[in-house]
DNA sequence: AATGAATGAGCCTTCATTCAT
DNA sequence: AATGAATGAAGGCTCATTCAT
């Protein structure tokens, strides 16, 4: 017997459209303000949705940004294990690249990083998730580091655990700098590859 | 004859320590908070200073934000020129590394440094300090790597001026993971000096 | 079909109850203390509302200010109508006397008005807004005087728009002179009457 | 012997100028802001002194309105007492109009007697400055309708101190609505000093 | 589920004033 | 006499949050 639900039913497709409609709400205003220059008022706004509204789906302003943290490292994952499907390493990267650089929003996205980054430092609760983002992110990126280089792609030799921390922080480097930088980032790719190549030692 | 001024004379000395105290205060503030969670009152109460005497020495609280920041880039540009005195390359990296290590606060910096490159997306007034800081940086970094060249130090070949982009930028992506990472920078440092090195084709 | 608004009805009755709770509150300070000297937290107190709700009813505190300057133009406009109802002028103008005369608060409206009027000087929007007004007193007191004067109770010949402009005029400076003036005001009302029976030329 | 003055010498010429140069700058501030919304910093700077220096002259912001209410009703009564040297009422009263329509700054004077007024309702020593000024006013008005009526000037019959109180409220209340009145002051001029003459039974 | 109404705490800034020079 | 330095209190307004409908 299938159990029936008492009272109002409650539509959990609804319920999780709507919840996403609040966070991309959200996630415009701390793109534009940080986390914590943007009020809730301006979230609703940005939403479409009435402030009260938005208690009953996030019980504080604060689980309303965990929640968009943890989207957006899961993003960042996605990003690292499309990686995955690339015939090799060299590929890989090129195609991550070009998706970012293709990518309408990647200020934004930057943006939204370093508030992360920046928010982890004060919230240890924040600090946590990512910190268990970037071990699967690294995880990701070392597996794919480590087939590549069984499938001696590389002439150098390294940890792969390690490289993958270093590309990532390269990576995360790079991107901060987007908005100071003297020059544009796209000029900046083909010098970042060859950095990176080098360092391990990529053959060709 | 020469005219005199009426009234109590202005004594820039004073002014000049307490400006510097109200600096200090703001950045434990600043530090622990950010920029925008960070009140005037907890500010002047870690600065042992009234709120209202802050407003003569800044005139807004983004004043006082865009003066911590100059301050800040000049200590990090202070840490590069200083790497200039060191007999080569490799050893030069080494004491700017110990010097990051063995400063009493690390994470400080690097969260204001968060602070700093989040703003910089937000305020442009904020952005174009920092750019410039980072210009006279790369600048700074970049005239090392040529005189390290043309020492020979390198097997490689490269741009200075991109180099240097990359190398700060790279340094950037590191400390910021520090209280993400799974492991303390400490182990860390080797591995990214190597990085470094293989990818500029440092000899030995 | 009807679209049934979702979420908590608004109670229009309810809503304007409380808004002219608030403008009640903020009258007893304004008479006491002038726009300006007069704080949110005072009117709120008296009020007896959170400062925080106000602005659920009036966007800013000069918003406040306007809103109180119509409500008090619109009774001045009320009181010239009761006028209009009396046998003859000389007998409204004693209603309209002895309605201000007993009226519990004299001195409270008097205050008012010169506190919008000195506000006037001040702030266009607020003189935009009493000029409205007094055009329609103006007018309203115009006709009466028109239809006096054709039921011929005056000697004395006049343009009525002129006349009312006077009359009014003669009115605020009496009243204004109220905390001043060495007697009084019940004392003046007879020759003030007279004179304006002089001036205008009323018979008996 | 004449008395020697030890210490340093005061000297009060330059005393009474730089009084009379903060009241000044202080007006400008009255004027535009009124006495509540004019700050210390901004009359300071009006009157090119420092806050500091103003609090040597008048001990409290209180005290310098009072003075400059002072300053203004003597000037009102100086006016009054000028149109006694005039032939006959009539041409006095065209004196004081002319003199008040050529002065410079009309408005400002006007809005500065609705500042007065307004705060005579609230400061009780105001009230008393006020109401001792008034009283002089109305007294020299008086007699100078005393004057007038014993040279035959008038036909009808008036106690001439009430008259005056009167004559100086019809002349506060046509001034007061200077900002606001449909038409402008020049064109009621005529009006004002016809509904006067006919009240009092000034002949021709 | 969704919204309007309400609030205490806090925001940045300016106030009138005093003190030291 | 005159000014710079300093401050507690208050300014208008917004905050994240709760409650009633």
């Amino acid at each position: 017997m299938i159990k029936k639900p008492l009272g109002r039913p409650t539509d959990p497709q609804a319920r999780a459209a709507r919840r996403q409609q609040i966070m991309n709400g959200a996630r415009k205003c701390f793109v534009q303000k940080g986390f914590h220059a943007s009020g809730m008022a301006m979230i609703s706004a940005e939403a479409g949705v009435s402030i009260a509204n938005i208690y009953q789906y996030f019980e504080t302003k604060n689980d309303l940004i965990t929640a968009l943290v943890e989207e957006e490292l899961s993003n960042d994952l996605a990003v690292i294990q499309a990686l995955a499907e690339a015939e090799n390493f060299s590929a890989g990267i090129k195609i991550a690249i070009s998706r970012l650089a293709e990518g309408s929003d990647v200020p934004a996205m930057v943006q939204l990083r370093l508030e992360v980054l920046a928010e982890s430092f004060r919230d240890p609760a924040v600090a946590e998730v990512v910190r268990k983002g970037e071990a699967l992110t690294i995880k990701a990126l070392a597996e794919i580091l480590t087939k590549a280089k069984a499938r001696g792609e590389f002439t150098g030799d390294f940890i792969p655990e390690e490289a993958a921390a270093l590309i990532l922080a390269f990576s995360d480097g790079m991107l901060s700098r987007l908005p100071i930088g003297p020059k544009p980032m796209q000029e900046l790719v083909e010098p970042a590859f060859s950095f990176i190549a080098k360092a391990l030692g990529l053959k060709q």
